[in-house]
DNA sequence: GTCTATAGGCTGATAGAC
DNA sequence: GTCTATCAGCCTATAGAC
């Protein structure tokens, strides 16, 4: 089938978000698909192709739900309630972020990898500056909204993995409650 | 020597702190410390048996500095401030935490390993909890303390993790920032 | 405690037929 | 695009000598 390199990124990008890319390899995955291993070569000749396409799979996806939020329009407090919500739909299935997964296993990727890991994590951040920056007059602090971003950039992806390791998501509710009261000003004294 | 189970699972930290538990093999490990894989058996039969060890070893280690911080006593400000510098401190020579690295391996880990991480995040979490609730009268924020406790301690795994991406440490002074300012009155107007 | 030696399995990757 | 077959290398783990 002609979709067959579909198959294969769909799934491993699912293994990957929850046992790593060391953790997949080219015989499981082609099993998974029902092809042989020789023939995932042929559509990723090294293992850092598939991570390539994984990466810019999965940024591409994120990158249009991020899209159709600011597109919905609301106020701050709503775009990040949905905002987490995105990040809480990974949590379902014991996964975490793929790029927050390939981001432990840095040493193993490749410079190409690196580039397009790193590209992920500052356009979620860009987004969120963006975000905040437009409702700046609403803001109920005075940090600036790229230091914002930042931490709330860093803090989804650590409550992503160790809410996994809790076995619930309270850390991911934590996130959530702190950064409304923190950027919602309607619910302060 | 008799000291080589020391040696082991010093060399063995600062390994996975950089490429995780699958990225460290008892054969390289031995060569490291100079002895054969099969001496490494010795002292841990099976891979968990290290994995263990090492937890324990880095949670001892990690409680010991929250405690030192907490006896010399000061402003929550201060604490927090320390707390940090002990987090930058790790982010030396390309590593994460240990149990943030091995977070993206649960997976892989044995259920005792499983409950020792767990055990490292919430003793984690629980320092904070206390410390921000002692000084809870000079809080720039009604926050429920342990809700920040949990953001904090996901926003210093996820820093951890970010910043080695980026090849600096911005996440991590953007944390600082945050929440100097969310829990320092005295900066706010 | 450390060694030699090895079993048994999994891995990424390639050659060449169809 | 997919297959069979295979290589060379790595891995965890064990047996048994010293």
């Amino acid at each position: 089938m002609a979709d067959n390199r579909q198959k294969l990124t769909d799934i491993a990008q699912s293994n990957v978000q929850k046992s790593g890319l060391k953790g997949l390899s080219f015989r499981t995955l082609a099993d998974e698909v029902g092809i042989k291993s020789s023939s995932v070569h042929y559509h990723f000749p090294e293992k850092a192709d598939l991570a390539q396409a994984l990466i810019e799979q999965y940024s591409d996806t994120f990158a249009t739900r991020l899209d159709s939020i600011s597109a919905a329009g609301g106020s701050l407090m709503r775009k990040l309630s949905r905002f987490m919500d995105v990040i809480e739909a990974v949590a379902a299935s014991d996964s975490v972020c793929l790029c927050g997964m390939l981001a432990a296993e840095l040493e193993s990727l490749s410079p190409e990898n690196r580039q397009a890991l790193q590209r992920f994590f500052t356009d979620m951040e860009d987004w969120l500056t963006r975000e905040i920056t437009a409702h700046r007059a609403d803001l109920g602090t005075a940090i600036e909204p790229h230091q914002l971003a930042k931490v709330m950039v860093s803090g989804v992806e650590g409550a992503l993995l160790v809410s996994r390791v809790h076995g619930n998501t309270e850390h991911l509710a934590a996130q959530r409650t702190v950064f409304a009261d923190l950027l919602g000003p309607e619910d302060r004294a």
